[in-house]
DNA sequence: TGCATCTCTGAAAGCGGTATCATTCGATAG
DNA sequence: CTATCGAATGATACCGCTTTCAGAGATGCA
């Protein structure tokens, strides 16, 4: 079995170097000045005996974690992973450890049970990834003892927060394919935050604008067999001649499901997703879409949360992300018919 | 800004309840027993106050952190994210948290800084998910201090692991196509441990096996990309008619990179991947793979490592987890020539 | 050389819990 | 009513580190 040698502690590091262990504190958080002999023998003896400082010891004394917590419903999608991926970079980058909490769903005994789970680390921040129901419901039931950011594609009150500007691109988007002929474009949801996403609303504002029937929202679950199943009823309906669909996993699904029901894309019907999802340009055809940098969203999270943390930031702070739109084979000029 | 009140400790929890702190941990800990009527008072008082005892406090004091340390070189990938969250979920339900570390390649100082993250919470125990060089890396350099259990393709000496048997699969697959006519099947793979994963040494014996020719082995990055480079030099060659990838996003890439040099799949030639990614049976053609239970593993892992933890296991322990083939569209009986 | 002024260092007191152990309480038996 | 014993409770001592705070050395200037 795994031998098991007690770690050493910092007195013991004191000892071996013939120094106080406040000294040893010292030079570890090299704040205040140490003499260069001391501080070489006691990094000797730290290396010496492959000490490593308690976390537990060093939060309950200094009441400082050093710890973030990300509360999210979801760690294994794209845009969730990337999201987690850009914050765990630029926490470390700040010295500060992450820990994840996951919402499965809305539920108030669920979302309880996450805020505590979050909370028990006692961290000195939270950041809130408030791209769906869950993520929504636990925003509003944080405590208010510590800081909090969040990450979403919508407006929240009363937070400061990074809003990636879904609704701009979305209406670059439903523009360029009226322009391509489309008499409208039908528009798939994935479930979205009380209220209504960013997507949707630039969505209906282009068509509106333009002048264009505004069909009735179909709405996907996250999972992208939905959007097969919706593919291959859309196939049946000739009026459908361009989807926007909430993303990219929903659009390929979909296409999936067009191909089923004997229809091409993008000669019958255009289709157009969102997130730029790693594998979209990979598809045949290449998926039209709108790349959105979650990482960077997760990097200025971080950010924003760290200027809170220091009372720089206040509940009005809100900063955007312009996402980009990529034309690619996915799209075309509408068939005459 | 955020309003801050602080946070309720135990001693104003059993002072407003009217008892001990240590009748306070009891009940919050519920091993001794505690009269009802103090234990009544005590809940009410926790529920009054807010409490939420801090983890930091109750690590020291009891040496026992109830933490797991998880130690990968990515988390947003599809094999890794769905192994992180089997983790994630098995470690809740056996009320541990989990802290990730990455390592992002094999370089020492690069290891030894994950390393001395993921220790410096003092985990109970560590997962090592050793599915390419950086975290092979880790694995021979973690102190042994601590349980720790690995998470592979392909075994490894002295810890405790859960494999999952991708040699068997690849095999065959393997066998699989040669029976439908191919001459041979090439393959792609992506960075591996040191030594060579199972899927190669799968597909170098259904090959020797069936005295079929042993192409040189095609190696990828793990970015999809590189599959789609790899696809368009072997659309040029007429010996290719049948490919193994390394993973599904590689092969995913790679019929891309066929369709650009104007071949047809699987007419022309056929391609199989490793893992089942969630997208691949919603490819044009369905993607022909082999599916792995990533949550799985990751719960075994869990379930392995705290029998470690508690001297149950030991360094021979080995589970094997069997994968599935799953014949889709994208592979078909060799074209006559 | 003497004294004020900085620097650096160590002693001691916690941080918020748990573990140990002695004590008290309450119920039962005599 | 008292003796007895197990169950419930509280006092006390840490866990490993940081944070005062005061003292000891070193340095500068008169």
């Amino acid at each position: 079995m795994t031998t098991v040698k007690k770690q050493a502690t910092i007195s013991d590091v004191a000892e071996r170097a013939g120094v106080s262990v406040p000294t040893v504190s010292r030079v570890l958080n090299q704040v205040v000045p140490v003499s260069e002999k001391r501080r070489k023998r006691v990094l000797a003896a730290i290396e010496e005996l492959d000490y490593r400082p308690s976390a537990a010891a060093r939060t309950l004394a200094s009441r400082r974690s050093r710890m973030l917590s990300i509360v999210t419903s979801n760690t294994s999608r794209y845009g969730y992973a990337e999201t987690i991926r850009g914050i765990e970079l630029a926490a470390r980058a700040a010295d500060y450890t992450v820990t994840i909490s996951v919402v499965e769903n809305d539920d108030p005994e669920v979302v309880r049970r996450a805020v505590t789970a979050a909370f028990s680390q006692s961290p000195e921040g939270v950041i809130v990834l408030t791209f769906d129901p869950a993520g929504d419901a636990t925003l509003r039931s944080l405590p208010t003892s510590v800081p909090v950011v969040a990450l979403s594609g919508a407006r929240a009150d009363g937070v400061p927060q990074v809003l990636i500007d879904e609704s701009t691109a979305a209406e670059e988007l439903v523009r360029g394919l009226l322009e391509m002929g489309h008499r409208t474009v039908h528009h798939i949801t994935v479930p979205a935050v009380h209220g209504e996403d960013g997507r949707t609303t630039g969505w209906r504002a282009a068509l509106q604008e333009a002048g264009a029937p505004v069909p009735d929202i179909i709405e996907a679950t996250w999972d992208p067999q939905s959007g097969r199943a919706v593919g291959r009823e859309l196939a049946a309906d000739p009026q459908v001649t361009a989807v926007l669909c909430g993303n990219d996993e929903i659009a390929l699904g979909l296409m999936r499901g067009l191909v089923d029901g004997g229809r091409r894309v993008p000669q019958d019907i255009s289709v157009a997703g969102f997130d730029d999802h790693p594998l979209s340009s990979l598809w045949v055809p290449s998926l039209t879409t709108v790349r959105q940098d979650f990482s960077e969203l997760g990097a200025r999270g971080v950010a924003t949360l760290l200027a809170a943390m220091s009372d720089e930031a206040d509940a009005g702070d809100l900063h955007t992300l312009r996402p980009e739109v990529q034309w690619r084979e996915s799209t075309a000029v509408a068939a005459n018919q």
